[in-house]
DNA sequence: TTACGTGCAAAAAATTTGCAGTTTC
DNA sequence: GAAACTGCAAATTTTTTGCACGTAA
């Protein structure tokens, strides 16, 4: 199932990740899926995003990177976007010595509007539907 | 019902949210809560958290602030800590030039073990329960 | 009367639990 | 045989929707 995750190229939630294990494992259980989850996340091999909720109150899942990283998320088109910033490790740090805390995960995800929401185009019909 | 968030000392999911306003005003609903809840969302004048699910995969809220500050979760003993850093306005303007986007709301949960449940005491019937 | 906020009942969605059958060591 | 994993059914929790009613503009 790892794989799943792998090699989704966007965030999936539990639901996709269930479709997309049975196209391997046609008999497999949403709640194998549930519990497997649980366990990556423990392990912290896969991070749970929640992306603003921009798709509904459902949580978002990908392996987790080397370098942790922003997510971006347009409150329109709900498109996400990926961004990695040195200044993220560098608060990770100051938490760790300012509050004195282990720090073992990092999630920062920001929302608001994107280029292509903000410039022209105010319905929802546009052309090349950017993903 | 901004009321109840405002003057809670700590955050509160909605479940807790419905059982103080109830105090206030014994016949309210479950679905008022949920309806307020999403228009204060909405209207930006409160956040939502999940506080690394720690607790369960319920949402918590808190009245929005002036200026964002990080939330800090102990994954042992469920503390939560709130950190203002100079760093996270930096990342916002980042995002905001680098991405061409425009940020409207910021969230950076972190999570990781705090200074008590790192020295010492291994159990949790530790004294002095830190919330 | 139109628009809005609310309670109530019910539905839908998301997640968890109990249990029994298999496989693995 | 104990431990781990899984499917299936059912339960729980969380959130949303439809509808009818009361209030205020």
């Amino acid at each position: 199932m790892l794989d799943v995750i792998e090699t989704a190229s966007q965030h999936l939630d539990a639901a996709q990740i269930l479709r997309k294990a049975k196209r391997m494992q046609a008999d497999i259980d949403r709640v194998t899926v549930y519990r497997t989850l649980s366990l990556l996340k423990r392990h912290g091999l896969v991070d749970e995003l929640d992306l603003m909720h921009v798709k509904g109150e459902g949580h978002y899942y990908e392996r987790r990177p080397d370098r942790d990283h922003v997510h971006i998320t347009c409150l329109r088109c709900a498109s996400v976007v990926e961004f990695e910033s040195n200044l993220l490790e560098r608060i990770k740090k100051q938490v760790g010595s300012d509050c004195n805390f282990h720090v073992l995960i990092t999630r920062l995800e920001i929302g608001g509007y994107c280029r292509r929401c903000r410039t022209g185009h105010t319905d929802n019909s546009g052309p090349s539907g950017h993903s």
